[in-house]
DNA sequence: ACGAATATGCAACAAAGTTGCAAAGAATCC
DNA sequence: GGATTCTTTGCAACTTTGTTGCATATTCGT
C-alpha cells in the first residue's frame, strides 16, 4: 500500500507534535479531515469501528487535545465535540477565537473560521483566558 | 415547621409555571438560590442526597428546563450546568443573552447578567436562534 | 376529606468514560 | 537490517452518567 500525499501530511503533523505515527492516530485524523466538521466521540467511534478500540479513541483524542492538534467545542446539550485546530495553533497558544455554529436541523457543527469573536470587557477583577461563542440555528443547507 | 418568605416565593414560582409544589422541587430550587452559581447535576445530587432519588433530580431539572425556570450552560469539558433564569424568562421566550463565566481555579460558573452578548452577523444563509458566550479564566475572588 | 392526576422511588438497564495490565507496534541505536 | 527500548493498543473490569417502566406516595381541585 502506497502512502498518499495527505498521509504524508498527517505523519508530518504527528511528528511535529512529538507523537509517534500509528495507524489509529492516522485514521482518526483522516476522519476529521474528510468530515470537515466537528465530531463527537461517538461519531468517531462509528467511523473507525472494527479498527479501533473505544479506549484508544478516548486516549487519542485526549492526546490531541493536550498537543493542541484539536480543540473541544461546548454544546448546549451534553455532547462534547472535537475539531481540528488551524495550523497556527500550538500546544500552548490557541488561536481558537472563531465562532462555532450548531445546526438544529442536521446537527452538524461547523467552525466559522472567518468570524472572529467580538471583544468584550468583563467586570473588574476578572481575568480572561479563553472565550467561546456558540451559535445555534439553521445552517446554509437546511435553511434554504 | 413554618414556611419562610423564600419558601413562599418558591411555591409561587412553581405555581406560576403550572407545576405542583413538592418537597423535591422546593429543595432543588433552594439549593440553586443558596448557591447563586450554576450547578451540575452532580452538585445537586450531592446537596440533596438522602432526600431525593437520582432519577427525580434528572426529571425535575428536565421539567425546569422545559418551563423556562432554568437554562443550561455549555462548557468546554463534558459537564452540563444548570442555572436559574431571570424572572423575565418564560417557557417560550428566553432572555438568556448574558455571558457565562467559568473560573479555571475554583470551578464556579457564574452568570454575568449585566453583560449582554454582542451582536454578530453570520454569513449569508444562516438563521440564528440562540447565541451562547462562555468566558474561561479566573474570577474576582481567585484572581485577587 | 376524597378521588383524579401527577410526582417519586425503585429496579433494571443503556451509554459514556476510566484504569491497570499484558501484548503489539513504533522509534532508536548500533 | 535487527535487536532493544519506549510507546501505544486492546482487553477486561469497573465507575459514572443518563434513561425507562411501573407500583407507590403525594399533591391538588372539589
Amino acid at each position: 500500500m502506497g502512502v498518499s500525499i495527505s498521509d504524508d501530511h498527517i505523519a508530518a503533523l504527528l511528528r511535529r507534535n512529538q507523537l509517534s505515527v500509528t495507524e489509529g492516530r492516522r485514521r482518526i485524523l483522516e476522519v476529521f479531515m474528510e468530515a470537515g466538521i466537528a465530531l463527537s466521540h461517538h461519531d468517531i467511534e462509528e467511523k473507525t469501528s472494527e479498527r479501533l478500540d473505544r479506549v484508544t479513541v478516548y486516549r487519542t483524542l485526549q492526546t490531541f487535545l493536550e498537543k493542541g492538534i484539536m480543540h473541544t467545542i461546548p454544546t448546549t446539550d451534553n455532547s462534547v465535540l472535537y475539531a481540528l485546530c488551524k495550523d497556527t495553533c500550538g500546544a500552548g497558544h490557541h488561536h481558537d477565537d472563531h465562532v462555532h455554529f450548531i445546526c438544529e436541523e442536521c446537527g452538524t457543527t461547523t467552525c466559522l473560521d472567518g468570524l472572529t469573536i467580538p471583544f468584550i470587557t468583563l467586570p473588574d477583577g476578572y481575568v480572561v483566558s479563553q472565550v467561546n461563542m456558540i451559535v445555534n440555528g439553521r445552517c446554509k443547507v437546511c435553511a434554504a
